[in-house]
DNA sequence: AAGTAAAATGAATATTTATTCACAAATAGA
DNA sequence: TCTATTTGTGAATAAATATTCATTTTACTT
């Protein structure tokens, strides 16, 4: 017998997340999908139920990659500011890496197929980031400002960033890096 | 005869808005729209050629209207300082006010609908904003570093804070808005 | 008050898109 | 090499949605 070739998985996500860039998840068909990713429609429904199904799995597998990828090489036991920093470029990086999954992601949150549950995932991969801004301002390095205004400082700059670099071609060199983060860090520290 | 009520287009882009920002321009089909806005179908094909159309009404409606309310108020002539502050409470308050509407103009920057042309609107409004920055840098209040970083900063804040405020019910005190400024200010001063 | 022209309605129709399915191609094991 | 079984195909069908249109309602004009 014949065997299933996983990897059309991978392909079609990518065939997905390529045409959700373009033409967001409003502009997508399973016609073009499969057509993006050379194969034939039907075979899209070898791998996926329906195309909410589809969806909904390609969300799930982005959300569990982008978290991991967030915390590499963190270790809360470093100083605040070396923290800060791990988190603030791991987050820039990872955002111009994966920018089509971004802009998925958050169509996906203003769309049809997000679920109840979906939407409260979002909240728990902060944790570990609440804590160290926790930390920060018991150790009066932080200013003493709601966690919701300093994540949204953060979280903010680098999606602005990263579409800047996507969007508008703007090179993103280490030295730059390096000054956006002085720019953040002066925001935030005490 | 009987006269076209034009508050109906209103009543529709606000129909629009409202499904869009709960289940995206994926999401809408004419006859929600029409039901939302307690019309009949065929109402919406009086007043908008097709969907097509109404979408793309609605962008340039919403992009004239959010570029003049970022300016109320702004006088060039005032200190640097004052005119950043300006900018920054206007464009909070204004995205908080105009939630949907972000999510909408949002989504449809990646969408079917988009023109090449709604693609370029988008980069003059800013040209009085990048002005300011040259000038503070000149004056050596703002530091050295890009106007798109700059730009990146605010810009971002400002989404997540009315972010945080809308989906997270964060209040938005004029207590907060001028802590959240002043972290802004600490950001970007040279 | 009657006439009339345009707006409003929503069921009927056209179009687009999702999904199925009969068949063809591939491959693991005998 | 042959066979069995599952994948892969894309045209056919079903379902969803956009759009039209015959009919009704409204409100301006005379």
């Amino acid at each position: 017998m014949r065997v299933k070739d996983e990897r059309k998985i991978e392909v079609i996500y990518e065939a997905t997340l390529h045409l959700i860039q373009e033409v967001g998840i409003a502009g997508i068909t399973v016609a073009k999908i499969a057509k993006e990713a050379k194969l034939a429609t039907g075979t899209v429904y070898i791998y996926f139920k329906n195309k909410e199904e589809l969806i909904n799995q390609l969300y799930l597998h982005l959300k569990k990659q982008t978290t991991e990828n967030l915390f590499v090489g963190f270790d809360p036991a470093e100083p605040i500011k070396v923290c800060m920093k791990k988190l603030f470029v791991n987050a820039l990086k990872n955002k111009m890496a994966s920018f089509k999954e971004g802009v998925f992601m958050e169509q996906y949150y203003h769309s049809p197929y997000i679920s109840q549950e979906a939407k409260q995932i979002g909240q728990t991969k902060m944790l570990p980031i609440i804590e160290l801004m926790e930390r920060g301002k018991q150790e009066l390095l932080i200013k003493p400002i709601e966690n919701e205004v300093l994540l949204g400082l953060m979280a903010g700059f680098v999606r602005q960033l990263a579409q800047a670099h996507i969007v508008q071609k703007f090179e993103m060199t280490s030295e730059r890096i390096e000054h956006s983060f002085q720019v953040i860090w002066d925001a935030m520290k005490a």
